[in-house]
DNA sequence: CACTCATATCGACATCTGTCAATATCTAGG
DNA sequence: CCTAGATATTGACAGATGTCGATATGAGTG
């Protein structure tokens, strides 16, 4: 899931392949731990991993889960330094997303 | 889920029952199918359900589950008229979701 | 009231998902 | 290298989900 589809989701009849793609980013937004790590991450512009098993109250391999499927989803990047994980949200694939759902009426 | 969070995703620390409220809209767009749902019916200001059992290619049984998963989001308000029933898209709700979406440096 | 047709519900099934404990992997420092 | 600490992977399990055939419900028609 690499690249997003752009089409808006109330315009045009959506391909299908277009469909399984934005149902892809919306899947992975359909989980309120994960939102919650978007959340978190978008407060500051780059958050390590350790900060963010706390906060969610969830077990780390359960928050390292989440972070993977919102990554393989391009809604996060991910930097290695030293020994910690920095991830930040992925502006990108959110402004996607806004254009997915953008108005019926727009151009 | 009749109302409907606004808390944008990316800005503040989401309440986890906002978290909660907003990954249950997102769970209902995270089908193809309904999406293609979604798209054929803001093709017309209102659409009836017999009208989207053909072009989505499941059977009725299954339609008719997506139709209630979307309208029980709160993202399709329904109508009976005579024999049929008429689907339109909630526009408010979609505009609830944008706003969620809404850029993390927006007032 | 019976018949027809549109839609919803039910029951069953295979598949997917979130969660955690246990364990592995990887990086830095000694 | 060996240890310590951060993150990822694995395996297991309960619960949710998408799908369909069969059936029920509900509205118009004769």
């Amino acid at each position: 899931m690499a690249e997003v589809c752009c089409t808006p989701l109330l315009t045009i009849p959506l391909p299908e392949s277009d469909a399984i793609d934005l149902a892809g980013l919306f899947k992975a937004l359909s989980d309120p731990a994960r939102l919650r790590l978007l959340s978190l991450i978008s407060e500051r512009e780059e958050v390590c991993a350790c900060d963010l098993v706390t906060p969610l109250g969830l077990a780390q391999p359960t928050v390292s889960h989440h972070l993977k499927v919102l990554f393989e989803a391009d809604l996060l990047d991910r930097e290695r330094r030293g020994r910690w994980i920095h991830y930040r949200v992925k502006e990108t694939t959110v402004e996607a997303l806004r254009t997915a759902l953008s108005p019926a009426g727009g151009v």
